[in-house]
DNA sequence: GATGAATGAGCGTTCATTCAT
DNA sequence: GATGAATGAACGCTCATTCAT
């Protein structure tokens, strides 16, 4: 028996994805069972299991769809600019508030973090493919910048590592404790801090340690 | 009914409680099982049980563990120093050495760190008290700096959870894929940006944005 | 997604609350586990799991079954009389009858009895209300025959104690060892012992202590 | 190395044995383990298990130790009269009190009955002995009441069955909801209505059914 | 005699996965 | 395609019992 709605499947993919990705944004990794998404996404478990044959291939297609989904959010905003600097400077704030503004995804991102850290294969690859690129977005502002001559000269990649960890550590932070400090003018501070020192190339600022 | 060996008790106590930091440094938070810390203490379930009522207060002694570690380490190296500059300087640089060579201590912190930001009530409180101190000791550093005139006029809390945020935000990448930036210079670049940043304070560098 | 073999799931549930009660009839409450239900049933212990979340929900249900059966029984005995007398004789006699003849029912009533006497909450609100039915339908003889003008005028709530009172007293000492009495003629002078009591209104036979 | 001190064993077995009668008291047979005991006892489970091989001897020493109060109890009070019909009812109203004022001896009656209901032979000999010794002492009185001439002729056995049962069964009902009837006014009632019946013999109050 | 550390079988329960319908 | 009944391995945890000290 050949397939006769293709867009079936599709349909219901997306739906399950989709669903699964609310339920974790709900209640947590650790917490995600078959039943649960089947609830989520009104599904019978059995045609959860008709579509992905393991629980992780849905988890897999799960934070595939977030980094999708953060490339897209940021991209659009980023696309925008043709400003040399503003192009670092959109980087930074569009990931503060997407952090602000819709966490689940932060939140979705650390869980699975958490378990790539350890030997999880599974998800490993995708968390490293992931960062990879984001540092390499983030490099693009500073290489550009350096292009410009606006800009000091150090390793793109490594002040990308640096931008890319500002971003998830302080949010990291402000998800634990919302009170527990200023997130705005941290975020501030943290995009003069980068700029700033991107811009400083000659004053001898380096300590002599 | 004295306790005739109180050490006893206290000698296993340790025992479970390094061999399940070593478990979690292994094998991550969520493969940790009774049967595996059992099996890592070279004791038996039940007597993991005897010292311990609950996998979860097995966990948060862990936690307490990590924290301390941290804080021994840290403390020690930097009460050697009666330079300003260098407090900054000796923190961020002595939690980047930690991550390199002791990087288990970072796993937990994630995992826990991970299940903290849901609503898991458990950890929650000791992961807020452990980022607030962390947050705290950093600022130290900063109003010492303001005090001597060195460093300009920013809120030492927000400046805190930028240097916490960009050590743990570096050591996750890192710990993530070793070889995709370089990290001591990373480390290197991060030490002097927000030390270039502190020093900076007449030049208008903040973008008029 | 509507239940298509609705009978399927009722068919299972009285299988498993069935089969529980086998299993407490034979070996008795603190002898049954999920293991042995699922053994008596024929079902993994997944399924049974899959139809009652929790062990206690099986016992409940299983108690009210109990309550079911006892109810059952004795109406259809006791509607067809229009003899006043005879009302409260036939609930003695039937009860008596039942212990006799499917003393299971018996035993369950005490193990629950037995866990609900100390602060097992779980059972206690449904034997109270066991208890309280069964004073109450005792009672109602007694009304009756006191409304006819036959019996004398004494409390019927206390008097529907001594009768649940005397039924599952006798019915514990004969379930314990069936030949230390002759059941049927304690059961016969109970009986008698009872109606004579409620009739002997005019003599003073009280004793004057 | 031979026993210094002998009285020191029956001191421990005396006091672990009253320890366990107090505890099963206060949280029910199925809530009694051996560090329970243990802490009742003020000892160690170690020597706990010193005097007890199993945990089963130590209940089976409690429900002896429950046997012998109730004796002593009733035995003091009863063997004041030299009065027959009063011999009965001091036996009655003598075991409605201690139920009422020291229900645990009932508690664990019943927690022992339930369990010997079934197969438990552990109990199950010790149980009906005890019952075997009550309806015997009961029908004590109906026999002396007969001698004299004030009863009527019926199985003393099978009134000692009544007596017993219609007090425990009373006691059940009562210990489960002290609100539902009036305890006292139905003891009363239940010891009106076995004098009214022995002393009742001529007239010819049997139904006949 | 006395302790409590240690054991391990067994408990109730969860859950990914399979499969007859 | 879709269902949910059914499975069974694995989990955290309890507890009577043993035994070195």
């Amino acid at each position: 028996m050949r397939k006769k709605h293709p867009s079936t499947r599709e349909k219901r993919i997306k739906q399950i994805v989709d669903s699964t990705l609310r339920c974790i944004g709900d209640n947590g990794y650790s917490k995600v069972t078959m039943q649960l998404i089947s609830e989520y996404t009104g599904l019978s478990k059995g045609a959860i299991n008709h579509y992905f044959k393991k629980k992780e291939d849905i988890l897999i297609a799960v934070l595939n769809e977030v980094d999708r989904q953060l490339f897209v959010f940021l991209d659009e905003k980023i696309r925008k600019t043709d400003n040399v600097e503003n192009y670092l400077r959109y980087r930074l704030s569009g990931n503060f508030e997407i952090h602000k503004f819709n966490p689940a995804l932060l939140y979705i991102l650390f869980d699975f973090l958490a378990l790539s850290i350890r030997g999880n294969t599974l998800y490993t690859d995708i968390i490293k493919r992931l960062f990879k690129k984001y540092r390499y977005l983030s490099s693009i502002g500073v290489k550009l910048g350096q292009k410009a001559g606006l800009y000091r000269n150090v390793m793109p990649e490594d002040l990308g590592a640096i931008i890319v960890g500002i971003i998830i550590g302080i949010g990291s932070q402000w998800i634990m404790e919302r009170g527990s400090f200023d997130y705005d003018n941290a975020a501030k501070i943290a995009e003069d801090m980068i700029v700033n020192y991107l811009k400083n190339e000659g004053k001898n600022l380096i300590s002599d340690k």
